[in-house]
DNA sequence: CTTACAGTTGATTGATCATTCAACTCAGGG
DNA sequence: CCCTGAGTTGAATGATCAATCAACTGTAAG
């Protein structure tokens, strides 16, 4: 059975998130998921390979687990980004100023990434940029013609990933909501120039 | 005499800027700056320490190492904001992508802040967006007049952050590029309403 | 010369690290 | 009934970790 292996993977999502790759041992991740190292070491030759598993994981998770459930009920296409971008804030909330965005997290943390991992990393970037240039072709006729839509979603990652980053460390909401209520008055700016 | 302290200190900044706090282990930074391991814990109670004093020098370089000579012989202040954001753009360039802001990294990479080491890394984020917000008072005729020239700062930080973020991980300027154009259109946007 | 003390030396400690491995269990096929 | 092989067990390995410490050096003051 590869219920074992699951285990394994969750619990070492969970450490990655909470205390980092390099700080996460495989003694944490065993302790955690209630498992033997053979048993880790039949299924990943080496722990860099349950972080690929750990990001593939995320990858698959990003619209079931993230984007579905944040825009349920909720049609208008831009207003699906700031919605996404407060489901961020409300794990910041929750987490008393805990939570960073686990990729983010890793991204900066990999100094040196394997091709592997740098991969997977850019993988879960692209797909969640790709999901917010979605929203933005769904709402092309409210922003300017000539909008380079790519170049606008990676823009709204940068500022998830900046103002949570300034949240934690503040511990306060502050500098994220400042940045995403800068975002949105950029939104507004071209909305109101589509309208011309 | 102390310069044995700043030898540590120097070969600890390059090393947690190099392969974070976590994987430099207290032997890397004693083989690099020459040292035993006795005179580090002469100088320094234990490993943090030494991140706080690194974490100091970066705070009393910020001007001196980083807004001088990015802003020699450039007067207008909204240009200042960006050539300093094109100095990020040419530190990716020179490390072949490798670059990350030492702060921005060591603030996702420390998950359980000491009280300690987030005050200075608060205290460096806000030199920080303190010197932009001098620049964006400087050319207040030029911006809105309600324009919230605080959270404005905390923007241009996150836009650095965030394109950093995904230039290093994407391997590519591209990213960075993307942010900061949306930045630069952003303030155009600004300073056309601030003529209105 | 004597005292004192800041700074240095490097071997040592015990914990923890990722990884290995030989022995074991157990289910399914022949 | 035995064989095969996927999955499991947990002790063992050797490396590396942060931190300690007693002994030493150089210097400066009295």
């Amino acid at each position: 059975m590869s219920e074992t292996r699951e285990r394994i993977v969750m619990a070492a999502m969970e450490l990655f998130w909470e205390k980092g790759y390099g700080s996460t041992s495989i003694a944490d991740i065993l302790r955690k998921a209630g498992a033997n190292s053979g048993s880790l070491y039949h299924f990943f030759p080496a722990k860099q390979d349950v972080l690929n598993a750990v990001l593939d994981t995320y990858f698959h998770g990003i619209r079931p687990m993230l984007l579905d459930p944040a825009w349920e009920g909720v049609d208008d296409p831009l207003e699906r980004v700031f919605v996404l971008l407060g489901r961020y804030r409300q794990f910041l909330i929750d987490t008393d100023y805990f939570y960073g965005c686990p990729i983010g997290s890793l991204a900066l943390e990999i100094h040196e990434p394997d091709p592997a991992v740098r991969e997977r990393l850019v993988a879960n970037f692209s797909a969640w940029t790709g999901a917010i240039e979605e929203c933005l072709a769904a709402a092309s006729e409210r922003l300017p013609a000539d909008i380079d839509r790519k170049a606008l979603a990676q823009f709204v990652l940068t500022a998830m990933e900046g103002g949570v980053m300034q949240a934690r460390t503040h511990r306060s909401l502050e500098p994220f909501d400042a940045s995403i209520s800068q975002l949105r008055n950029y939104f507004d700016c071209l909305a109101a120039a589509a309208e011309r």
